[in-house]
DNA sequence: GGCGAGTCGTTGGCAGCGCCAACGGATACA
DNA sequence: TGTATCCGTTGGCGCTGCCAACGACTCGCC
């Protein structure tokens, strides 16, 4: 139906600058960028393959549902991004021995290493959407972000 | 592939940190509530329909390509969205004897009165969003938040 | 020991959104 | 007069978030 955050963004005045309106816009721009970079020096990855990796990295070995859980992708989902990381070879699946039903998950090496392209990727992409901000307005704008977003 | 910002959020820490990850959150929160509230009370209209009435009751009437780029909506999802609008008798569309390949769409009293409620709808979200936030910090937030979003 | 209930991974499908291609009708320009 | 352009409309594509159902498997309870 058409970007209701477009960039460059067009609104009715009363629809430009209510803070949702704003909130979208920000949120265009940020999805914009991450889509771009990921593009252009993801190696064919995105967002929840980072998400995923991420989790592996941080908290270890997992089954699929815990995975899914903790980064908050469906379980139907998280098995059709784990195939394509299968497939490059950065996450390893097996069938757990002590409780059959489920597939450990376990980062390889080449996972590590590309996680850490992937974290360059995302922190230049951060760099980037807060550029217009000081470094103390850039705390200020997380700070205010958290507390708008929680709950 | 599994809400990259659903509620409530959990996502390793690398990642919920980061400014673009609380945006979405932001974002997350703020769509909801919309179609939350657009859905309740909303008499069967969305986001985007608030937006054509009111960049109708703002600029009068106008053609449809005109509207679409006014409002960021794709010409084809316009063609759809005052479909509905015209079921409910809150615009009108007439063809333009002076350009007929155009049609003149204009907002009826009913759809200004429809345009009046959902005004009310899209205010009452904004103070829920923003509940956390002092009056000087919402003007702060949206200070901040139209810097990052433009350009 | 066996049966029912629940869990896990997987497959398939649905709805909404953003976007684009193409067409017929109409207009503008050479 | 013919060619290019514009407008509204239809139809479709890809991505994302979500849910239902199934087979394989485990657990709790009798």
């Amino acid at each position: 139906m058409g970007d209701p955050h477009a960039l460059p963004a067009t609104a009715p005045s009363r629809v430009r600058d209510r803070p949702s309106w704003l909130i979208g816009r920000a949120y265009a721009r940020s999805s914009a960028l991450l889509n771009e970079r990921f593009e252009a020096n993801g190696a064919g990855l995105r967002g929840y393959h980072y998400r995923l990796l991420a989790a592996l990295d941080e908290w270890g070995r997992a089954s699929q549902i815990e995975l899914g859980r903790s980064t908050g992708i469906d379980r139907s989902d998280v098995t059709g991004a784990l195939d394509e990381l299968d497939a490059q070879g950065l996450v390893r699946r097996a069938v757990d021995p002590a409780d059959r039903r489920r597939n450990i998950v376990s980062i390889t090496a080449a996972g590590r290493r590309r996680l850490a392209m992937l974290d360059k990727i995302v922190a230049g992409v951060q760099d980037e959407l807060l550029a217009a901000l000081s470094a103390a307005e850039r705390r200020q704008f997380v700070a205010l972000l958290r507390r708008v977003g929680e709950q």
